[in-house]
RNA sequence: GAGUUCGUAGCUCAGUCGGUAGAGCAUUUGACUUUUAAUCAAAGGGUCGCGGGUUCGAAUCCCACCGAGCUCACCA
């Protein structure tokens, strides 16, 4: 934490006396490297210890080690780290004055030539040395590093500076969004942005943030999803559609839950799930080859092969797999919860059968499912957006993506009929009067857009975070997102 | 939201039975040097998370609060 009394700062506040006083800017406009530290490593992997080279070179980064009185100055560029070798007899003498000013966490810019020491440390002999921002913060303990958790997460930059670890999980996230949008792109989906601050809150069952505006003097909620707007787009013409954005949903904070995520939509018109399932699979081996070089990734010690064909199994038939029991026989709310308690389910709480389906399936199977899975057929009476299952009217086309045991996403044939969906809104609002708070609203201007003529349409939802939650072994969501949300501090 | 563990120097951590607060790194001063967590000598650095209480005396025991970790609940 800043401080004014501290000893550290003190000192340093001092070295930037000094620095001014010589009339030295250590705040410069621009400094511009010529290479980076990997390149370096790279080009000259050969050249032999004790070897200089009259190659010359510019490098700028962060003093992450100063040793020998300033002789050996370890700099940190975003690619890697390099020595520099401050020697009297090449280093002028005002750059050797400005050395003495050089702290540990400062931003330094070195020209010189190439060289590998005697013991074999590939070196930048410095012929110029400058400091392009002075710290004023002591960076925390070479040895140990930062290690305190709350302190990595309030002061990210300081965990980004001292752990590789971090910065190369978040990095892998922002490439992973790279990859998903590139994905979309060239199967011809528009990338397409819609409200944040929606009047009617839908497109899930969650609860909301609400806000307010102040000239239309009306309340707004945090989207908790985009779905409904982009149906709209669908019916206006845009058959293929995507969305990658923020949502917010006012719901505890755990490893796999920030109250604002990152989620993708994808609507694709003349489409129904099983082309949606197709598109998952594709979609999540494609980035993780972009991403990792190959589709595969480790949970825990278990390796996971993305190339594979994904499981596709009714939630019914693997509830029969993992328990025994068969939901599809209770045919009454109160069989079903007789059925779950035979199995030492309590589904007491439970309002209709699609929850009680739920509530074994969450107890029982999820925490079973490793591999890809697509949990198929949800029930009808939980899900009111999406198509009656073409077979089985007590159901809908609706699967639930699950790997590493998260659920990561889920897509549904698009629920297209007017006069049904506005049944199945009913439904909602009657629970919501029940004191279902995450029910959904009834939205008469997407019913309105129905009404306009929906194509047969696709949709599927995925989580951001939880995939690169996968695809780095980030074990809590918070490892992937740069600012997590915190409690405030004082 | 509930349970549980934790909070001591800039960082990482000790602190015994309640008896004047400790180390390493970092900082300052000096020495030395083609070093790899450089080394050597010396010095400075603390509201023991915050506020109460018990006690002759509290970092230590008790209560409340703040923050964090873990587990559970809700949820993607």
């Amino acid at each position: 934490m800043a401080n004014e009394t501290n000893i550290h700062r003190e000192s340093r506040l001092n070295k930037l006396k000094t620095l001014q006083e010589k009339g030295y800017n250590p705040y410069p406009y621009r400094f511009v490297p010529s290479t980076y530290a990997a390149e370096l490593h790279e080009k000259y992997k050969d050249l032999e210890a004790g070897v200089d080279t009259e190659d010359r070179v510019t490098i700028a980064g962060r003093a992450m080690a100063v040793r020998n009185s300033g002789m050996f100055v370890d700099i940190k560029d975003k690619s890697g780290k390099i020595q520099a070798f401050c020697y009297k007899k090449i280093l002028p003498e005002e750059d050797m004055e400005r050395l003495k000013c050089v702290d540990v966490g400062d931003m330094v810019g070195v020209s010189g030539f190439v060289r590998r020491t005697p013991r074999g440390e590939l070196t930048i002999a410095a012929e110029k040395f400058d400091i392009i921002a002075k710290s004023l913060q002591p960076l925390p303990e070479k040895f140990h590093g930062l290690t305190d958790v709350d302190a990595r997460y309030r002061q990210r930059y300081v965990d980004y500076i001292m752990n590789d670890e971090s910065k190369e999980i978040f990095k892998k996230r922002c490439q992973i969004t790279s990859a998903v949008r590139r994905f979309f792109e060239n199967h011809e989906f528009l990338e397409v942005e819609t409200p944040m601050l929606h009047p009617i809150m839908g497109g899930a069952n969650a609860k909301p943030f609400i806000t307010h505006h102040n000239a239309l003097d009306m309340d707004l909620y945090l989207r908790i999803a985009p779905e409904l707007y982009l149906k709209k787009l669908v019916v206006g013409g845009f058959d293929r559609v995507f969305e990658i954005g923020r949502n917010f949903r006012n719901e505890g904070i755990d490893k796999n839950h920030n109250p604002e995520f990152t989620g993708l939509e994808a609507y694709q018109a003349y489409a129904d799930y099983n082309d949606m399932a197709d598109l998952i699979e594709n979609l999540l081996r494609f980035v993780a080859i972009e991403v990792l070089g190959e589709p595969k990734i480790m949970f825990g010690e278990q390796e996971i092969d993305l190339s594979k064909p994904f499981r596709r199994i009714s939630i019914i038939d693997l509830i029969k797999e993992k328990t025994g029991i068969d939901l599809m026989e209770a045919q009454t709310l109160e069989q079903a919860q007789e059925m779950a308690k035979s199995i030492g389910v309590d589904a007491g709480a439970c309002s209709c059968w699609g929850k009680v389906v739920q509530e074994v399936f969450d107890e029982k199977v999820e925490h079973t499912l490793i591999e890809p899975t697509f949990v198929m057929d949800m029930p009808r009476d939980i899900s009111p957006l999406a198509k009656t299952h073409r077979s089985n009217p007590r159901l809908v086309e609706h699967f639930d993506a699950y790997l590493g045991t998260m659920e990561i996403g889920c897509a549904y044939s698009e629920l297209s009929n007017p006069l049904e969906q506005r049944e199945r809104f009913e439904a909602e609002v009657a629970a919501r009067e029940n004191g279902d708070d995450e029910a959904q609203m009834l939205d008469e201007d997407f019913i309105n857009a129905l009404e306009n003529g929906f194509a047969p349409t696709g949709g599927m939802g995925m989580g951001i975070d939880r995939i690169s939650m996968l695809l780095t072994g980030a074990e809590t969501i918070r490892d992937v997102i740069a600012f997590p949300t915190l409690k405030k501090k004082d």
